[in-house]
DNA sequence: CTGAAAGCGCTTACAG
DNA sequence: CTGAAAGCGCTTACAG
């Protein structure tokens, strides 16, 4: 811990001085205590009092100061959210749907990153909880069923991409099933059949799930699954251009790729690119999460649509019902195909 | 505001209970004010009381609470960082970067986004200070030069794209002009002459000094600057295809396209595809950020690196100097051309 | 319906 | 070097 020299912040506002709850109480004739109860509804004030001190608080531009309002009342209108990274597409409009959604019921969120590592997001979230937030919203978090359980315990959680069912804590997941089942389908309905499969990083539930619905859709359409097909990867694109580079040296017959990520399913066409090999003339793409930088990829890139910035919103609304002592209500989005140009129809012999 | 009942918030560490700074004096035989001073370093205190107290704490796992420490003593150990948006890779590495630099002298960011929008901006700062946090990181901030330097008479600010002198404020800008003449440099050694340029939203003052750069690096080498191949864009995806749509429809003869950045220069690269030009065959493409997608994009695409995480650290680096009473020490990383395979030699006549 | 009082967990002059 | 006391700006039982 630096020492800082006691002159370092020594700046204040000069102008506006910082007016407190005593004196919008004084100017409008009433206690703290009164005021304090208009502020949070927390008591039946008559109605003249309450004008009274509208009026004082507008006249002197009081804002009440939630670092007093955190000490005092144990509420600090702040809500942690663990993310796993702060620079990712995907992450980020998740994590605006929730500043959006929050913003909406006068809380502020706390971002905090959690690296994909357990160690980090206990830390993350112990830094949180010494800042006192109301509540926690974790994003994919690492930590254990249990660990989330227990947390619930202390305050109210809302987690994505599990079902869970515990007090004070919610849970929302997409249906990472369903959508690579819909993506495989329409690969299938293409004409193929030599569909390689890149699989997600096999610590993420979803990378599992979506591995099942591509597995599932074969199967329902009996075609074989080819091992050969199924190539491990782990969400970044340099494992999409890795993937394609086995499955070309292997000489492994294929027609289509379906990628558990759009950026594998980037990384796979800048390898098959590298190769000469057409998409979707020779060979099919589709991906997953439908990312804007697959709209704008060399073809657009085929992709089942997330509804990342909807499940933000979703997770603060679970998250204001659960402060609230209100059943939270979740009803996530179903999957959605978005065609692009990424794939078309099977011309192998 | 909605009314909670009481009983919402009820829960809390029923194990664990909270230990407090009085209770961490009493166990280790002093008064809260020598354990205050021995945690903030704001007084000598007596070898033995110090390893006491430490021991004491250590017992205990005392965690001081910031929410108190911040109405108590004034400071809050956090700082709010003020980005233009939360899902962008460009600006999540360096809200990473603060992130971690800040982490390492115990403060804590308060991200929050202002959308591009001036008034956005002052509604994020406004929650901020209510936050009573210690200083403001603002990225390509909005706010006008004059309204920063008042912010800055409130508390220390720091602010990125830009260059500005006042008392507690520090700004931090990459050399894009350099940037950008590199950029152009390099498709003119490769022989280009008739090298298209879109330009980024004119809004930023980044997207201006990159277009002087391009301006001045042709005239450096006698190259004539021809009107028909400024192209204005959005620095969005889209507008870059709209650059090439417009560029092939008046018959604008080009060899290279260099973007004012990756994201319009990836638009860019799609627009050629669909034209069934070839890059870099046809035409070389270059950008800049190199964003991670253009590593991935086909074909990868060259680009003028911006250190946006190393101008996240610089920036809390500055913010902990002012927060010290130290002059913040600003040297910002030299722009640098990462070449890649989107630009080739002029093969036109 | 409303006020006086105590207290939230710290920090910081003020006196030794 | 160190403690007792006051205070930061609120909220919340406790009494009317």
């Amino acid at each position: 811990m630096t020492r800082r020299s006691p002159s370092a912040v020594q700046l204040r506002s000069p102008g506006e001085p910082i007016v407190t709850i005593g004196m919008v109480a004084r100017a409008a004739g009433v206690s703290p205590s009164t005021v304090s109860r208009i502020l949070n509804g927390s008591a039946v004030v008559s109605a003249d009092k309450v004008q009274a001190v509208e009026q004082a608080i507008a006249r002197l531009g009081y804002v009440p100061n939630p670092v007093a309002r955190g000490l005092a009342g144990g509420r600090t209108l702040s809500v942690g959210v663990v993310t796993q990274t702060l620079d990712s597409p995907f992450y980020g409009a998740a994590l605006r749907g929730i500043e959006v959604e929050l913003q909406a019921i006068d809380y502020t969120p706390l971002f905090i990153s959690g690296q994909w590592n357990e160690h980090e997001e206990q830390r993350s979230i112990s830094v949180l909880r010494a800042r006192r937030v109301d509540g926690i919203i974790a994003i994919d978090a690492r930590l254990s069923d249990d660990a989330l359980i227990e947390l619930a315990k202390e305050l109210p959680v809302v987690v994505t991409g599990r079902n869970l069912e515990a007090p004070h804590l919610a849970s929302l997941r997409f249906d990472n099933f369903s959508g690579a089942r819909e993506a495989t389908d329409y690969l299938l309905d293409l004409g193929h059949r030599r569909i390689a499969f890149i699989a997600g990083d096999p610590a993420h539930q979803d990378a599992l799930e979506r591995q099942r619905g591509y597995l599932h859709a074969l199967a329902a359409r009996g075609v074989p699954a080819d091992e050969a097909l199924l190539i491990p990867g782990d969400y970044r694109e340099s494992s999409g251009a890795v993937a394609v580079e086995r499955l070309l040296q292997q000489r492994t017959e294929f027609t289509a790729v379906f990628a558990a990520n759009d950026q594998m399913a980037l990384g796979a066409m800048l390898g098959l690119y590298k190769h000469r090999v057409r998409v979707p003339q020779q060979v099919s793409v589709v991906g997953f999460d439908d990312l804007q930088a697959g709209q704008f990829s060399t073809p657009p890139l085929t992709s089942v649509h997330q509804p990342s910035y909807e499940m933000g919103q979703l997770a603060a609304r679970a998250m204001a019902a659960l402060l609230d002592g209100r059943p939270p209500h979740l009803a996530m989005p179903a999957p959605r195909l978005i065609v692009r140009e990424s794939a078309a129809p099977c011309r192998a012999g």
